[in-house]
DNA sequence: AATCCAGACTGTGTTACTTCA
DNA sequence: CGTGAAGTAACACAGTCTGGA
């Protein structure tokens, strides 16, 4: 039964893996979801699948036959056991396989695998015992194969079955070494992006910091003004004006005897800056204070 | 010896699909 | 026959471990 089960989920497997190579969009398209399950997968998919001859055709369900029929017209044999690579590429792929780990023995053959040289770690597709457990090692992917996964990975972020596997082929690695490389690829990518983003952030804040000073210092400024020159304040024409470089609205008297006025706020608008191209509306853009053609101290 | 990078793994959440009541 | 719940596989991602440079 278990054993029928297993070989339900490796016979999965391959039907999955030949839809995926006869249907798999060519421009990359979402092929994830693309696959269905074509036998019912009662079954842990707890590998390595066995290698038994082929029993009879499992029992069918007339939906999943007729779904099968699709890929037994193309010659494919739904009666086979999966092969090494397909079992391997459902056990990897599986978040609940059971021989992911490398640690158990891994560790303890550590450095009899070890002596490999360039030559061999260029290689990192891995013997029939390395792929039972007994002397898996992590190993160094060449230059060659970290180049060409950059290429892929600049041409697609994600990968489909079929192009993992052409990958895995290409280069000589397990198709899991393939999946494992394209993840940590976008970790990195999205990790590096935060830290492209925090910087970013901490400019902002710095700026805004920076802007705040100068506007409570043009607060304390008015204040002072309009204590010392009671009146100034009372003046009839004043308008609302905008600087025409950061877009802050000021406060300003239409008459020349704004220019008079004795503080750093009235440098402000004092000497038009030249048409400068307007910035978007954009707060959080972080730019230097002076760039704003004013200032504050 | 300490540090960093990258390969590999685990755990979790999501989605699509099948089966069954 | 249609439908919703349950089960499963595949996948992506975050977090972590660890070997190697």
């Amino acid at each position: 039964m278990e054993q029928g089960l297993a070989l339900g989920m490796g016979l999965d497997v391959g039907r999955r893996e030949e839809e995926e190579a006869a249907s798999a969009d060519e421009e990359d398209g979402e092929v994830r979801r693309s696959v269905e399950p074509a036998v019912p997968l009662k079954l842990l998919p707890l590998l390595p699948v066995p290698r038994q001859p082929s029993p009879p055709l499992l029992r069918f369900p007339s939906s999943t036959a007729t779904r099968n029929l699709d890929a037994s017209t193309r010659g494919i044999d739904t009666n086979r056991a999966p092969s090494t690579e397909e079992a391997e590429e459902a056990s990897s792929s599986s978040p609940n396989r059971a021989v992911s780990s490398f640690r158990t023995g891994f560790s303890a053959q550590r450095g009899s695998a070890e002596r490999g040289g360039v030559a061999e770690r260029a290689s990192s597709i891995l013997s029939d015992e390395e792929e039972n457990g007994l002397a898996k090692k992590k190993l160094r992917l060449s230059k060659e194969q970290s180049a060409f996964l950059e290429e892929s990975f600049k041409e697609h972020k994600t990968l489909n079955p079929r192009q993992k596997l052409a990958l895995a082929k290409q280069l000589n690695l397990r198709p899991r070494q393939v999946e494992v490389w394209f993840q940590n690829r976008r970790a990195r990518t999205k990790l590096k992006q935060t830290e492209v983003d925090c910087e970013y952030l901490k400019r902002c804040c710095r700026t805004l910091t920076e802007e705040n000073r100068c506007l409570q210092k043009e607060v304390a400024e008015l204040r002072a003004l309009k204590s010392t020159h009671p009146f100034y304040m009372h003046l009839p024409a004043t308008t609302l004006s905008m600087c025409p470089s950061c877009e802050r609205v000021a406060s300003t008297p239409a008459t020349a005897a704004a220019d008079h006025r004795p503080s750093s706020f009235a440098a402000l608008f004092s000497k038009p800056t030249p048409a400068a191209p307007r910035q978007p509306p954009d707060n959080f853009r972080p730019q230097p204070p002076a760039a704003t053609g004013h200032s504050c101290t």
